[in-house]
DNA sequence: ACATTATTTAACACATTTGTTAAATAATGT
DNA sequence: ACATTATTTAACAAATGTGTTAAATAATGT
């Protein structure tokens, strides 16, 4: 499904970071609604959009002449799982992720 | 200490990330370990340690003339952050990563 | 068939990144 | 002071990435 390192790539970029933290509030969105609110041209955005998708993170869906996109929750995962794996180092005890899973289990 | 589009371009390279990965595994080493197993040479470790560095994922330390690195646990964790921020969306329900917490408790 | 709307692909310019080798810098030992 | 060891900086070529505008493609409505 493409690797890490693509995927890296692609949130390397900030407009691509903008895309996917935009899809991930609102929700799927049509290359339209994102190129809307762009500073630069449409064909640029839909290269970055090319760019996320290749890396595996946003999902692509045709409904009539629209395009409409969304974050692909196992893209965002492999990230997550990359700094899990190594977890034990950055975090020096549980207390904080565990701080975090339980504000969210209310 | 740098955002976060440049951790995600810091590890976006396949040669940096790797030498992430080792310093992870293997603790801090000085630079010239890293060179000793790479196939590109001494001033191309040197220059993609620079770009870790400014990108606040690993430290330098000094002694004699060895130079020293290691990874920055901030540095992970802000990518970590970022991926939990968004947790709710990529993990359907939270089994998945209680099972992950789980089994490094032990 | 033709025009309209939505989006992508092509062609090109400019900037950035990544590698190389040679030279510079810095600390240590003789 | 001089040589040695460790690493970085400089200069440059080649590759990659990002933006632009113009043209191509695709689906829908008239």
């Amino acid at each position: 499904m493409s690797n890490l390192t693509d995927k890296f790539a692609a949130l390397a970029d900030e407009t691509r970071l903008s895309v996917v933290e935009r899809l991930l509030d609102e929700g799927e969105l049509p290359a339209g609604a994102l190129v809307a609110d762009a500073t630069i041209s449409g064909p640029a955005i839909s290269r970055h959009l090319k760019v996320l998708r290749a890396a595996g993170l946003v999902h692509q869906r045709a409904d009539g002449t629209k395009r409409f996109y969304s974050v692909r929750p196992e893209g965002l995962r492999a990230i997550s799982e990359w700094t899990m794996d190594h977890r034990s180092f950055w975090e020096a005890g549980l207390d904080r992720l565990e701080a975090l899973l339980a504000e969210e289990e209310e």
